[in-house]
DNA sequence: ATAAATGACTTTTTT
DNA sequence: AGTCATTTAT
């Protein structure tokens, strides 16, 4: 991807492109810029085999029909695992290869970052090189980007706009609430800032929005605070995320002459998941798509009806459902033979999804029918715990090979959750038994405190009127810049209508200040007049090291003795680390502003935990499915709020959940979770009544302890109809008791019945907690390899903190942690200080 | 400026 | 219930 908005050529001269209908020029035609030569070997490899290329002989005809009809609108509804990446890095390869179009005329829109890595990378493959030619590969929001740079004075921006993300919006918004008198607690600005995100999902302006909605927030005055907002975004020279889609859509309403210019660069549009698409992305979509009535409307979009899952934040499956209806003669191909799963695995999920309504109905099949192939798995358990343990069970169990006498990887399996506090008793579980995880999904790289502040001062340094970042470093490290001192400040600022790093300037020269304050910001002020000299010679990875330095922030992370501050210097080693792939700090920023994932190291073979939604697009081996109960999946929030269709996306996330499985999916439903801290029993999910007899057993009741006996059966026949039958042995009364019973049952059923050595779990009285696990574990295949630790090494946990090593076992040490007691852990997750 | 205390929150998440 | 953030009190 392009590092920076100013490297990208725009309207940058080729020649004249050729029309469509032209006959493609020999394979000698010059290379497209880029220097590629992609259409020259492509055709290349065309001549050759005299047929068909290569790059689509592998397809089916539904996927080759998508790829090759070029002309003219093409909706692909490509259900689970039928290929659709395929078809739309293919279609795009044809597109070149045939000479239809440059690179750089091709708007191929994604709506993460991942999604749009992994197409360039599978286009490379393809055509057999970097995709260096592919500007206008990516998310909405970066494309957006790109277009707002070049037309920023239309929105009354500069080019070098800042691009806020939540934190600084939150952080605005409470300004303005306060600024308007009004009682911030009573009128949270989080929830103000879903408001207006809601509303730019919309693709609505403050004059739009409705009048019910500007009511409802802050005494009437949510249209006003709304306009504010934006006023305030303007004078700070700065964009949230939405504005990325709105201003652009203004630009092109207001100048057609600029929309007309885009006309002509983009003449192949491809859109993924086209069912994510929110209002404002569709009415920008459209501004580019359609054309007057002679040009064809060359726009691809590929979806999922069953996949839409992200309604709650503003998805309109409707643009998906009604695209015949916007482009009109549009071809419509389904894309419903699966490569992926089992059958069993298909025949459960097309059951379950069968029973929504409202789909464009898909079914999917496979031809590759074994008969060897497990049906979809129902377990019970008792309680969360016991279903954590169960389930770790059977993840060492398929790990040692013991179930088919194949050693599955822990990469090939994941954990799909519908909330994320599930995770956590898995965690607990998989650190107690020495197993590798990873959990997906979790707080962001670039979201984090440290990592936020860092880039503050390479912010205000790019961009000194970005107010958000001068107001968060300010004080950070400490410099006795107090509350007092900057509120004098800030009205200062506000009075003359300038940025506050400019106001300081001007206050330090008047007698406003104290001595001590006034020769502190002084000092600030003279170091951000040095590194914004420093900006244009010195290269900005070591700019960014010496900002760092000389401010005093890794030092003062340095001094602070808390188990975070070593994770947080690592982490703003990794920053710099980072910033060496971009070639000027700008540059760098941006990305960090759009793409707030950083990787994760795939060495380690761990098993994946991750949300339902995050499991989007993956797929593996095996997927367990765990917390299938009535309240938490489906969700009680989403029945209650979104009613019939509420349960729809709910089912649909099941769908995409139980397609994410190749071969092995095994769902599980507990008698007894704990709801906000309190014990409920609960019912199993209506899904799994939804499930077919034919692809599914109900596992025996290999989990059962304690009188709890006997396979549930329950799913096939509705258990609505019948006494749930542990509902009435576990009244509210002497719950305590039971689990403590249970407890017990537990420990003593597990220990024997694994047949490996017995766990003592003690509760012992020397955690912070009064908790520590204590004793032998299970005994588990761990590999010989000498350990790159010595007992009394020094190490540090991300989660745990500092602590000792106690004792080493292959992968596995013993530490004693200075605040969390003495934990198992695995040697991957602690690093040496 | 730091520690203790209060109180809000508790579905899903990208950009 | 437990966490986490923010506020209040020292």
């Amino acid at each position: 991807m392009s590092n920076s908005f100013d490297d990208i050529p725009f309207f940058d001269e080729e020649p004249e492109p050729r029309r469509p209908s032209q006959p493609a020029p020999s394979a000698s035609a010059a290379p497209a810029p880029g220097g590629l030569g992609i259409a020259a070997r492509a055709m290349a490899a065309r001549d050759q085999s005299r047929s068909v290329p290569d790059y689509l002989s592998g397809l089916n005809p539904e996927q080759r029909e998508a790829v090759e009809a070029l002309d003219g609108p093409v909706l692909v509804l490509a259900g689970a695992g039928t290929g659709k990446t395929r078809v739309l890095t293919t279609r795009i390869a044809h597109i070149l290869a045939t000479n239809r179009a440059y690179p750089s005329q091709i708007l191929a829109v994604t709506f993460t970052n991942k999604a749009a890595r992994e197409m360039k990378e599978r286009i490379g493959v393809l055509v057999g090189g970097a995709v260096e030619g592919m500007p206008w590969l990516g998310t909405f929001h970066s494309i957006g980007v790109k277009i707002l740079r070049r037309h920023a004075e239309l929105a009354g921006l500069r080019s070098d706009f800042t691009i806020l993300d939540t934190d600084d919006v939150i952080r605005l918004i409470k300004q303005l609430i306060q600024a308007e008198g009004l009682d911030d607690k009573r009128w949270p600005a989080r929830q103000f800032a879903g408001m207006i995100d809601g509303w730019k999902n919309k693709g609505l302006t403050p004059k739009d929005i409705p009048e019910g909605d500007a009511r409802a927030f802050a005494n009437g005055k949510g249209r006003e605070l709304y306009a504010a907002y934006q006023a305030r975004l303007r004078t700070l020279n700065a964009c949230d995320f939405g504005d990325l889609l709105l201003h652009p859509i203004a630009i092109f309403r207001a100048h057609p002459d600029i929309l007309k210019e885009y006309h002509g660069r983009f003449r192949y549009i491809l859109v993924d998941e086209y069912q994510d698409t929110n209002t404002a992305q569709y009415m920008w979509l459209r501004l580019l798509a359609q054309r007057p009535k002679d040009v064809p409307q060359n726009v691809c979009c590929v979806g999922d009806d069953d996949q839409s899952i992200y309604g709650w934040r503003g998805a309109e499956v409707d643009n998906i459902l009604r695209f015949e209806k916007d482009f009109l003669g549009a071809k419509v191909i389904k894309l419903e033979r699966n490569y992926r799963s089992t059958e069993h695995i298909l025949g459960a999920a097309g059951h379950l999804i069968a029973h929504n309504e409202g789909r464009l109905g898909k079914t999917l099949f496979t031809d590759r029918v074994n008969p060897d192939d497990e049906k979809v798995q129902v377990h019970a358990a008792w309680d969360s715990e016991e279903e954590a343990r169960a389930l770790g069970e059977e993840i060492e169990r398929l790990q040692r090979g013991d179930a088919d006498g194949k050693k599955h990887a822990l990469n090939d399996m994941a954990i799909l959750v519908r909330a994320s506090f599930q995770m956590r008793e898995f965690e607990d579980r998989f650190v107690t038994l020495g197993l590798n995880y990873r959990v997906i999904g979790g707080p962001r790289f670039y979201e984090r405190l440290e990592i936020r502040d860092a880039m503050a001062y390479c912010r205000l340094v790019c961009q000194p009127a970005d107010d958000l970042a001068f107001e968060r470093i300010v004080n950070t490290p400490k410099r006795g810049l107090g509350d007092t001192t900057i509120r004098n400040l800030h009205d200062y600022a506000r009075a003359r209508d300038i940025p506050m790093l400019a106001a300081a300037t001007d206050i330090i020269e008047t007698d406003e200040l104290k001595p001590k304050a006034r020769k502190a910001l002084f000092d600030v002020i003279q170091s951000f007049r040095n590194w914004q000299e420093r900006l244009e010679k010195t290269p900005h990875v070591e700019l960014a090291e010496q900002i760092l330095e000389e401010s005093g922030y890794t030092d003062m992370w340095k001094n602070d003795k808390s188990a975070e501050a070593p994770g947080r210097l690592e982490n703003l080693k990794e920053l710099i680390r980072s910033m060496e792939a971009f070639e000027s700090m700008r540059g760098f920023l941006e990305h960090v502003s759009l793409v707030m994932d950083a990787e994760q190291n795939e060495d380690l073979d761990a098993v994946s935990i991750m949300t339902l939604h995050s499991a989007k697009g993956l797929e593996f081996e095996t997927v367990f499915l765990p917390g299938w109960e009535e309240g938490l999946f489906p969700h009680q929030r989403s029945l209650d709020e979104g009613g019939r269709s509420g349960l729809e996306e709910e089912r649909r996330l099941a769908y995409v959940g139980i397609t994410r499985a190749k071969r092995r999916c095994h769902i599980w439903f507990v008698s007894n979770r704990r709801i906000h801290g309190l014990w409920q029993s609960t019912l199993p999910s209506r899904f799994l009544d939804e499930l077919p007899q034919a692809h599914v057993d109900v596992a025996a009741s290999d989990t059962s302890y304690g009188g709890y006996g006997g396979g549930r059966g329950g799913y096939g026949q509705s258990r609505f109809d019948k006494a749930e039958p542990f509902a009435n042995s576990y009244g509210t009364p002497g719950w305590k008791r039971a689990q403590a019973n249970k407890t017990d049952a537990t420990r003593d059923n597990w220990g024997s019945r694994s047949g490996h050595a017995v766990e003592r779990i003690g509760y012992g009285e020397s955690g912070p907690r009064g908790r520590t696990i204590d004793g032998e574990l299970v005994a588990k295949s761990v590999a010989d390899t000498p350990s790159k630790f010595t007992v009394g090494d020094r190490v540090f946990h991300i989660k745990f903190g500092n602590g000792n090593v106690a004792t080493i076992e292959g992968n596995k040490l013993t530490i004693d942690f200075d605040k969390a007691g003495q934990k198992r852990v695995l040697d991957g997750f602690v690093e040496k200080v």
